[in-house]
DNA sequence: CGTGATTTAAAAGTCATACTTTTGTGGCCT
DNA sequence: AGGCCACAAAAGTATGACTTTTAAATCACG
């Protein structure tokens, strides 16, 4: 299922990106596109588009008479949403999204508290319906269910903070809390304190009470982290 | 100055990139590879490698038989260390540099704290030496100095957190403090009570305080935001 | 012997062209 | 009106020739 048919670019930057952020190639390693071409069975065309791709990513550096080389992953661009899937989709996926994290306990919390003052009447109603959705999904092991409401939850937060910056990590955070669903051992219902915690940040952000959508978001994220040192300590 | 003889493919990108940051074209207006190709007289291939780096930073969409379409401002990549350096060059600079600076208010503080618990001996130090510094530096309209030692400060602490996706902001905070010093009205100090605060960081981070030095941070924090709202209100 | 200038060749960068594939559009038929 | 089909436009891919940069080997000289 590794090759899906969307095009030689894609697949060849699958690959390779997909190998380099697994550490195939450790930092320093250097490729040459002609043997990419020969090994990837293309044109050294479409082998050079997938270079400078990863090369505007920092997953290589490109110089003449020398060739293609890896760096090493401090240089990655570690919020590049392609990189990001990446890393998930490896060896390294715990790290990752412990990493994760500990961004959005950073992010979110300052997300609520300007959503609270910025969030418009719809916003707000979205945001009430997903938090009683959670609560409805809460029971009975309607993980997946709960996981949507979840998603759309912190998104509409994120979107309603006003911010830019903030608006783009709705899909990192549903990368996170698919991945907590999905592939870690899970509880088989969700804490049920989270719950109201989400329930209680939707009130908050209606009453425009920003200081205490902050604190409450907080908490949920203090919660998370427990949770990681829980399940992967 | 433009055009730094970096090679075809470096001019084409920058010129492509700056002029859609800039909203030369608005969202849903379609080039054409050949089109581009004959404007900036480089081959098609050039063209075609640069639009698929635009396109891995969602700045462009290619479909067959449409053309190359640029996409709206909500699709990009704010995360790239390129797109940021462009939008921060251009027209929406100030919009930018407010984004930028809500998201170091949120990160910031947690970073410190993180810090605080992990920073190493030689990282206290170093820290302690650029709040100094910053005290040495911040009268005399010594600015220049003074911004050397904040960067510095900042980006330790960044890296200290042990965090790869806060270390990766050292470069974005870097450009908000220099944004800040070059192109706004400056005052001809920096604000005594900002000084003292770095200091007092430094001093909470080697004590291990991870309470302290997170709140002293995003004292900091808010004094940066009070003053984006007092120079631009 | 070491050191600096010079040559060499390896690899990326660029170009032109020919060909393939996808897909929006317009026309045709029912 | 609705659906089918043929057409053409634009991106995607392949190939081969040529240019430019530059690491490294070679050579000349003190």
């Amino acid at each position: 299922m590794t090759t899906r048919a969307r095009g030689l670019h894609t697949h060849v930057l699958e690959s390779l990106g997909l190998a380099i952020t697994a550490g195939a190639y450790p930092p320093g390693s250097v490729l040459r596109t002609d043997e990419l071409a020969q090994r990837f069975d293309v044109s050294r065309t479409v082998v050079r588009e997938v270079i400078r791709v990863l090369e505007s990513m920092y997953l290589v550096e490109s110089r003449r008479r020398v060739g293609v080389t890896v760096q090493p992953a401090e240089q990655w661009n570690v919020y590049d949403p392609q990189v990001i899937r990446w890393r998930l989709a490896g060896a390294d996926r715990p790290r990752q999204l412990r990493s994760l994290t500990v961004l959005r306990s950073a992010v979110e919390p300052v997300a609520a508290g300007l959503a609270a003052l910025r969030a418009t009447p719809a916003q707000c109603a979205d945001l009430t319906e997903q938090a009683l959705g959670m609560v409805a999904t809460s029971r009975g092991r309607r993980l997946e269910a709960y996981l949507v409401h979840d998603v759309a939850f912190h998104r509409i937060v994120l979107d309603a903070s006003g911010n830019e910056m903030f608006a783009r990590l709705g899909d990192v955070v549903a990368e996170v809390l698919t991945g907590r669903t999905h592939h870690q051992v899970m509880f088989p219902d969700p804490d049920p304190a989270a719950v109201t915690l989400h329930v209680r940040v939707a009130e908050a952000v209606r009453a425009r009470d920003a200081a205490e959508a902050e604190r409450l978001t907080r908490e949920i994220a203090v919660g998370a982290l427990q949770e990681l040192d829980v399940l992967a300590p």
